[in-house]
Order: structure tokens, then sequence, then C-alpha cells
DNA sequence: TGTTTGCAGATTGTTGACAATACTCAACCG
DNA sequence: CGGTTGAGTATTGTCAACAATCTGCAAACA
């Protein structure tokens, strides 16, 4: 009886015009299409897309509320720009959720889920000797993806989601160089290895140090940046 | 030179329509004005507040990012009821987020905190003994935001706030019973001894069993529930 | 009797217009 | 010459009207 049969009815039927809006615009940022601060113009989005913006500026209050943007009143919405602090805040997060998640799945995985993180280890490792760094970026977040759903918490997930979503928006995730990967590779393997052996404070250990070992890079990188600038530009990147 | 000093003139300046409305929505539903499933009429609730629908509907697309909310389109938005399975997950989380918080605390908390969370012990001693279940969930509620935000991460102090706003969704929180009160309250000491030696094991230990206490405390009052009103009505509350 | 069809009212989705505020830049003092 | 003031423009905030959809009920039909 009910047309859910064809997906196009059910779209129109469940998704409206805002929702779309928000789908469309935060894809553009996590493409990168707009740069970290840059400001979203009303007008501009609503003649793009093709709507007015009453939409527009329903789709904004979505992503300001999910952390994609942030609203200065009588001023217009900026893409968030994550702050290094607040990036390593998310980092600390994330490893307590990951390592949660790591002693959860050594306790509670299945052959085929086990098998679908193997396979995407392989893939990964395929990735590594291709020298594709982008390839190994997407299918590493697969990986982290894959076992935070397979950990069977709907909330978590969510959250884990939007964590990642945020991180994705600071400095445009440097891709690994060869070394690095290849560190990460094996570190992957190491927590397979663990959750397929059971060993729930292995796998909870594992998940943890293979975050921080992120968040140590993403310091490292953020000094350097700053270094740089700093030489670069005047010595005087101090409070003006 | 900013006129930031009177609180007045910063309201105006920061808060939209659709800000203010949020909150005041928001409010409504915690206090529980509104029962879980309630339909929230656009119109209505724009003449009750003085505004006109515009701002209404942007304040709904932030309460239903933020989980308060559900939208059906071309039928309305309800208040969300959150089932029971949803919020046992939440209870999984959030006794991870405080097993961490407990760990964090033993390790970095001042004297000054600590001497806060202790006075805040003392006043839910109170509460017991004057028999006072609100006022007692009312300081439950600050102890353990108190610890969130001493723990440091603003991200998850988001995060826990929001889940406990949904929780507080769930079934109108019955409020303990003196007996309950009792145990909680000494297991707050125990936390909070736990954290004061700076034992972070025996900390995260104490929050962890704590929070599991109060979802298997909501199990309980769930099954009593559920057995009751298919008593009640008919016993084929099953799937029709 | 039970089902279907069609109308009337109510509610949501979307739009364009108007009001209020912020930005740009040039003219105007001190 | 530096700083301020003031129009003019662009952009956001708010609103009221219109279009589309749903809901409820009563009449028509088998």
């Amino acid at each position: 009886m009910t047309a859910a049969l064809h997906p196009a009815i059910t779209l129109l039927q469940t998704s409206s015009l805002a929702s779309v809006v928000q789908q469309e615009i935060e894809r553009a940022i996590l493409d990168g299409e707009y740069a970290c601060g840059a400001k979203l113009n009303e007008a501009v989005l609503a003649k793009r897309i093709g709507v007015s913006r009453g939409p527009v500026r329903e789709a904004f209050r979505m992503l300001d509320e999910a952390g994609l943007v942030r609203t200065e009143k009588n001023r217009g919405v900026f893409v968030r720009d994550i702050p290094i602090d607040e990036a390593l805040e998310i980092f600390d997060l994330r490893a307590a959720m990951d390592e949660w998640i790591g002693k959860r799945l050594a306790g509670c995985i299945t052959a085929a889920q086990l098998k679908q993180l193997k396979a995407l280890v392989t893939a990964m490792d395929k990735a590594v000797k291709a020298h594709d760094a982008h390839e190994y970026h997407v299918l590493n977040l697969k990986f982290h993806d894959a076992m935070v759903e397979m950990a069977g918490n709907r909330k978590l997930t969510d959250i884990y989601r939007r964590l990642i979503k945020e991180l994705s928006l600071f400095r445009r995730q440097n891709l690994a160089d060869d070394a690095l990967m290849k560190i990460f590779l094996g570190e992957h393997k190491q927590i397979v290895r663990a959750i397929a052996s059971r060993d729930a404070a292995a796998a909870g250990r594992a998940m943890l140090e293979h975050v921080m070992r992120s968040k140590q890079r993403t310091m490292d990188n953020d000094a350097r940046a700053q270094l740089h600038s700093r030489r670069t530009q005047q010595p005087s990147a101090l409070p003006a």
C-alpha cells in the first residue's frame, strides 16, 4: 500500500528543501569547497541551489547545531575554524571512545564482522603499496566507522561521526606520507589481531595508542606550520 | 568602547529571535510542559511567544539536530519519545564517559574543586535527611555537571550535557525514594574519596558502577511499568 | 454494513517583500 | 595627515501571504 518502493517517491516524501540544502552545504564544506572561516552568503547559496532564503536559513541552524558553522547575529554564518586546542581535545575524546570500542569489540565481534575488518586492512595494505594516500585515507575512515558501528551503540555512532566531521574541518587534514601510513597500517593490524584474539585490554590499548599517535602527529604538524608561518610572515604573530 | 557592559545590550546583540524561541521551547520541554510525543504546533507557539512562524521553524531545526524533537515532513514536529533501548545505550555511554572523567579528575583536580564537590555532597546529604527528593535531584545533576566541567574537555562537556537532556526526556525521571537516595549518596561519597586520594582506577570504577546502578534502576522501573500496563490494559500490548 | 470518494478546515512548506543592521568609502573637520 | 561622520549599498532578520499537503467527516456506492 505505501508507496515506499520507488526511491524517488520516498525521497520527496521525507526530505524537505531545508534538509537537502543542509546536505548540500555540508558536502561542500567537507569537500573543502569553502575555506575554514569562509562566509556563507544566504542569497548566493539560495540562488545557486535554486530555492529561496528560508530553507537556507533553516539549513544554517542545523549546521550550526552540528558544529560545522558558526553564526554571528546580523553578520552571517561562517565555516567553523576549529582551533588547535579544540582539535586536541577532540582527539582525547576519540581516544577514549576508541579504547571503549576496542574493548567492546573484543568481547562481541562476530566472525563476519572480523572478516570485514580484515578486508579493509588488506585494502589499506594495497593502497600503501600503491602509494595512494587518498585511497588510504578513505579506507581509514571506513575502517574506524565500521568499528564504531559494530560496537552497537547508535548514540555513540552518531557522536563519533559528528566528531570526525568536525576534525576533518581542522586544517585540511594533511595526508600522511609513506612512512606514516606504514606505521598506522601496522597499528591497524595489531588492533584487528587483538580483537580477533578476544583480548579486551590489548584491543583497548591498541586503539587508544593509535588515536594518540594521530594526535601527536597533528601537534607536530601544527608546531611545524606555526614555526613556518612565523618565519615567513612577521615575527609579531603574537597578541597584537 | 564596546557596549558589552550592560547585560541587556549584549543579549540583544547576540541572541536572535530564533535562539530565544529555541531556548524557550527547550525549557518548556525539559520542564515537562509537553508530554513525550506531543505535537508542537508552529502557529500556536509563534503566537504564544509573540513572533512569526519563521523563527519558530528555525528553532525547530535546532531542537531536531539536538535530538529533543523529531520532524515529520508535512506532519509537524513532535517532542521526542526516547525508547527504552536507546535510553539504556545512553546509560552505557554515560558510564564510559564518567569512568574517564573519574580517572582524569583523580589526576588533575585542584583543592578548590575538590572542596566544591564535597560541598555538593554535603548539600545532598542534607536533602536526603530532609526527604527532599527534588532538591536532591537538582544537586545530583549539579554534582555530575561540575565533574564533567572539571575534567577540562569542552567537547566532552557539550556532549555530556546533550546526553543528560535526552535522558531527562525518558519517562519523566522517577524521583528516587529514600532508600535509593541513600545508596546513591554513599556512592557519591565514595567517588569523592577516590578522587581525593588520587586513585585513578578506583575513581573510574566508582563512577562506572554508579552510572550502571542508575541504568539498572531504570531497567527495573521500566520492567515494572511494562508489567503494570500489560496487566491493566489488554495483554495484547505485543506487536499488533 | 463497510468501503470509498470528495469536500472543507487546518497545518506545514515555501516564497517574496519589508525592516533593521552592518559594511564601504569618500567627504569633512581638527 | 589622521580620524570621524555620513550617505549609499549589501546583507541579514522578520514577517505575512500563498501553495501544497494532511486530517476528519460526511455522503455515495456496492
